[in-house]
DNA sequence: CAAATAGTGTCTCTAAGACAATATCAC
DNA sequence: GTGATATTGTCTTAGAGACACTATTTG
């Protein structure tokens, strides 16, 4: 009878057929716009971080970065690297979004990935700044559903403009999957990955279990609540906002200045 | 230049190490357990699958089933298909739960682990029955949190007794994730893997998201309620389950019989 | 009839949404 | 003062939990 050791000493992995291991990221922004009058509060966007393949396959397209898993790190650890390697910022969450594996979903072979949501702080962004030799850039996001069970996810950046059209598959477990009608110039399954992306964090903005992660410690109740509205597409009144989130944030001392209207007190997330 | 498909005729995925990809299925049924009184109603008890191992590492202990992702299937795919063959029994539903790739997880090199829920109803596998020639058996399951943050997760079969403990790592997103103290005689980090399956579980539960998956297709709304106690380890008054579920359900004209108590009306999921 | 579950009605309390009213700043 | 946001309070309504009560079956 083989012992464990002689066992593994003479266990040969490379007898199965292995798939490459990617892990995605889904980097996201909340950035904030301001307007030509002083008195208002800046609007706010949501941003997805795009990359324009200078390769084969899709080259000139635009893509979510990514890259492959190494050994010795987990797969949540890759996305983290990949996050940093791309927006030199170190994000404040990442959350699972899923596995992608249809067969055929990268022309180069039999890769699946692991997709996950990075969300970063308009703050962290501008401080650090990102590595501008990659044709790395932010895209405005829109998503909606149409007429029927479809879905239109717009990005845009500058006049660059993909459309993307996607069928809602089912919606279970508080998470929707998605099949890509039209891919709108997005790379690989990445418009999939993105709807899918969206409609976790819309889940899970819900229960405010993400929302902070978007600002800096320190924020307004009137910021948060924007934070929430653009991911949800939603809007509700100030006054209901403030109670819903009151067990969630603790006070502090100190208060905005200089908006052109009443200062605000700042909240730390409790 | 090169075209796009002299690119990908010269492309070598095999330049990068790639690992072995699994899916572990925790499948899990809720048990039905008369007793001697004939009036009672059965009580209800969480089962999971587990195989003891025959094969080093592990050898003798107990493990979830699984197997190699194969080309050609996507993940899910690949977790219907081991639990098709494990239990004889397609599952109404399977639930993600997560990636599970730390480094040294497996003795036998790099392997990760996509692992899912499958849902079973009792009703399927008295049916079908499952293939005896494997060590397969459905273990009773208790998972309640200790002092501290500490999570005690007991599986039992018979006179076999797995006595796992776990830390609790980070609750975000609705998912929790555990850190193995002690095994408690399961194999690989698959403890681990079904507590975060049970947590997931759990958090469904809530909005009977995956309830009805349990049970056959007409069921009375006290099966229906002992279910969701059974999961979420609560119990709550039948009155006012009915309202909550009231949305979800529909009638049939059906009755149960000869329970020795006044019948109940058969429902079906909405 | 007794034991057990099935099913209905009602009270209270909390939380959400709508909306009115007041507070405070920059200009 | 004006225009904007900040903040508080109150009314109404929907839903959850507690509980009392009725209905129906089998042995």
């Amino acid at each position: 009878m083989q012992s464990e050791k002689e066992f593994l000493a003479s266990y040969r992995i490379d007898e199965y057929e292995r798939p490459s291991v990617t892990a995605d990221i889904v980097a996201l922004m909340i950035r904030s716009t301001r307007s030509d009058n002083y008195r208002l509060n800046s609007a706010s966007k949501l941003s997805v971080l795009l990359i324009k393949r200078g390769e084969h396959p899709f080259r000139d397209h635009w893509a979510l970065p990514g890259g492959f898993l190494v050994p010795g790190e987990t797969i949540e650890q890759c996305a983290l690297r990949e996050t940093q390697e791309e927006t030199n910022v170190r994000p404040v969450s990442i959350m699972p979004v899923g596995v992608f594996s249809r067969p055929g979903r990268d022309p180069r072979g039999w890769i699946i990935s692991g997709a996950f949501v990075s969300i970063i702080s308009e703050e962290s962004v501008s401080q650090r700044g990102q590595d501008d030799a990659k044709d790395a850039r932010w895209f405005d996001v829109e998503f909606e559903r149409l007429e029927g069970s479809e879905y239109l996810l717009r990005l845009t950046c500058g006049d660059v403009t993909l459309n993307a059209r996607l069928a809602e598959n089912e919606e279970r477990f508080g998470r929707t999957s998605f099949t890509v009608k039209e891919s709108g110039g997005l790379a690989f399954d990445h418009a999939e990955i993105i709807a899918a992306a969206l409609s976790a964090l819309r889940n899970d903005a819900k229960n405010f279990d993400i929302i902070f992660d978007f600002l800096p410690e320190k924020f307004t109740l009137s910021q948060l609540q924007r934070v929430q509205e653009t991911i949800m597409n939603i809007s509700v009144l100030p006054a209901n906002f403030r109670r819903k989130i009151s067990g969630f944030v603790t006070e502090t001392d100190e208060y905005t200045q200089g908006e052109g209207h009443r200062p605000a007190k700042l909240y730390r997330r409790k």
